[in-house]
Formats: C-alpha cells, structure tokens, sequence
DNA sequence: CGTACAATCCGTAGCAGCTACAGGTTCAAG
DNA sequence: CTTGAACCTGTAGCTGCTACGGATTGTACG
C-alpha cells in the first residue's frame, strides 16, 4: 500500500496524483501538452518526480481552481519559466480573468432570476400545461441573451 | 438579398438562422442529434421549415440561453411532444436546474473575491516579483476548491 | 528466486456543444 | 444559360479532461 516516499523523494504518478489530487490521466494530459515538462523515468519507463515539479503541478491545480484557461495557465508559466515576469504582466491577466468571472456570475444571476420568476408561475401541478413551457415557446418573453448588458429589465414583469 | 419569405412561409436554413439568430451549423446540428425532426427537404435536397420548426428551433435556442444543458431540453420537448406533461415535471428540471445555477454563482463569487484579494496585492509594477505567483505556488493559500463551503475564510488575511 | 498482483505504460476514443472546413450540388436572379 | 450565393454531406477541430484496452513494470510475499 505504501507506495513510496520511502527514503527516496521521487513519486510515481500515483503518489503525486494523490499529493496533489489531481488525476493521473489529467498529469499525463498535462505533460502531453507541454504544461509539465517530460517527467524523468525509471528503467522501466514510470515517471518519477521531484518536488519541483511537484510544486508546479500544485500551481497548476490551484489556478485551474480558480478558473484560468489551460492557455491562460500556459503563458503563466512561461513567464515564470522566462524568469523575467514582471507584476505587471501578471496582473493583467488576472485582471483580465477577474473580469470575466464577474460577467459569468452576472450573466448567471440574470438567468437565475429569470428561472425563478418561470419556477414562480408554476403551480407544480399534475395539470397537463405549464407556463414555464409557453414562456420558453413565446419568441417575446425571457430575459435578453446574456454577453451584454441591456437598458431594461423586463424579467419579472415581462415574464408573468 | 432577399432570400425568401416571399409568398411562400417555408424558409431556407439560412433565413431561419437568420430568424432566430441561432448559427446554421448549429441548427444542422440539432437536427442531427434529434433535437429537431428532420426537415422536409426541396426536390433539390435543400432544408425547408415552417413555423412549427422555427417555433421549436426559437424554444431551443431560448432554452439553452438560460443554461439548459441539450439533455434537459430533449426530456422537456419529448414531454412537450408526448402531449401530456405536466406542469410538476417541467417545474422540477427547472427547480433542479435553477439550483445548479445558484451553486456557479456563489462558486463564481468565491473565484472572484479570490482574484480580486490577489490581484490587490499586486502593485502592477516591473519588479519581476509578484505575490500572486507566490500565492499560487503556495499549497496553504488560495481559496478552498469550490464545490462546497468552508468555514473559515482566510483568502484576504493568507494572501499578502 | 518465482509468482502474483498492483501500478504504470501508451494510444485512442469519448464527453458537451458547437464551429469550421473542403469539395460538391442546387437555387434564383439577370 | 450563366453566374454566384446558398446549400449539401461528412469530417475534424475546439477545451479539459476522463475512460478505456492491452501491454509492460515494480514489488511484496512466500
């Protein structure tokens, strides 16, 4: 059961995959396409890795949390890997990325309410007839498309 | 220019894309994957619709804008097709849907206020130094996985 | 030392929900 | 009848994984 971490520092992609929580398949995925570097193998061909890459996978994991893009992660590295990153740069991209989760949580909230103004109309009845359905089918009705903002919110009262 | 409409109510597949605003791939798309019912064709092998087909089309789209997942949509147009749904089961892929995008949201939120304690301690100069780097390389920092809550909140104290 | 069995290997295919070709046919206006 | 837009089919690509299948290693136990 004990797989390693014995005496020697080294992991194989089990171990790490539970250091990290990350799944095997996906540590593979990530070094086929070139997040992590090529681990170093035993005779056999099993990856082994330190704790740098350790620490890289660690970094990755947490800032997919966080919902930056493979390629936002990407060019994240390369400026670590470049040596020469500035704040700035950065900065930007989480700018950037803060941005576009407060779209998605706007965009979210608009269609929550628009669910829960149809949810409200429902009687939840064994009535072979639902407005939700005639609002969905009614070109005039639900909120406008989420992407960007409009003047007017004609969700609630436009909806009963 | 003018495609069609004329005299005659059937529309070519671009008109209706045009009409609804949803992409012709996709609508090809949906017809593939059983979401629409074939289209009645010309002699010449092209899609013609008529109103039924836009209005189910306009359903769709209007549906997905408001997250529903392709799935969810199948069971609400067999229901719809079936002639006897009721008002019960149409409430309870809303409610249930609904739920879920409350779940994103308050994910979403946490991303956020993650993002922005972080970007906040980032001065955005060229120093090529950034504690956000440094936070994310750090496994004790960054925000709990969203997914479910936890207790203590240590985003804005833990970062700087 | 042999053997069993877990761990790992690689390559490929699948998921959602489209989108984008390429290379051909049809339609409609002039 | 010719032109050029619209349309056809089929396939491949996108993101970010995940899940095989069938082979090979690594290792603990007897």
């Amino acid at each position: 059961m004990e797989r390693n971490t014995a005496r020697s520092n080294r992991l194989g992609i089990g171990a790490l995959s539970e250091q990290t929580g990350c799944n095997i398949e996906t540590i593979r995925y990530y070094e086929r396409i070139g997040l992590l570097s090529p681990a170093t193998r035993s005779q056999g061909g099993h990856r082994l890795y330190g704790e740098a890459q350790g620490r890289r996978l660690g970094f990755i994991r947490r800032t997919r949390e966080l919902g930056f893009t493979l390629d936002q992660i990407r060019t994240l590295l390369k400026l670590v890997d470049g040596g020469r990153y500035t704040c700035a740069q950065v900065k930007r991209i989480t700018v950037h990325h803060l941005g576009e989760v407060r779209r998605k949580v706007a965009d979210l909230r608009t269609i929550g309410r628009v669910l829960e103004d149809m949810a409200a109309t429902c009687d939840g009845g064994t009535v072979p007839k639902c407005p939700v359905i005639d609002a969905l089918f009614d070109p005039a009705r639900p909120a406008p498309p989420p992407g960007r903002r409009s003047p007017r919110r004609s969700t609630s009262a436009g909806l009963r």
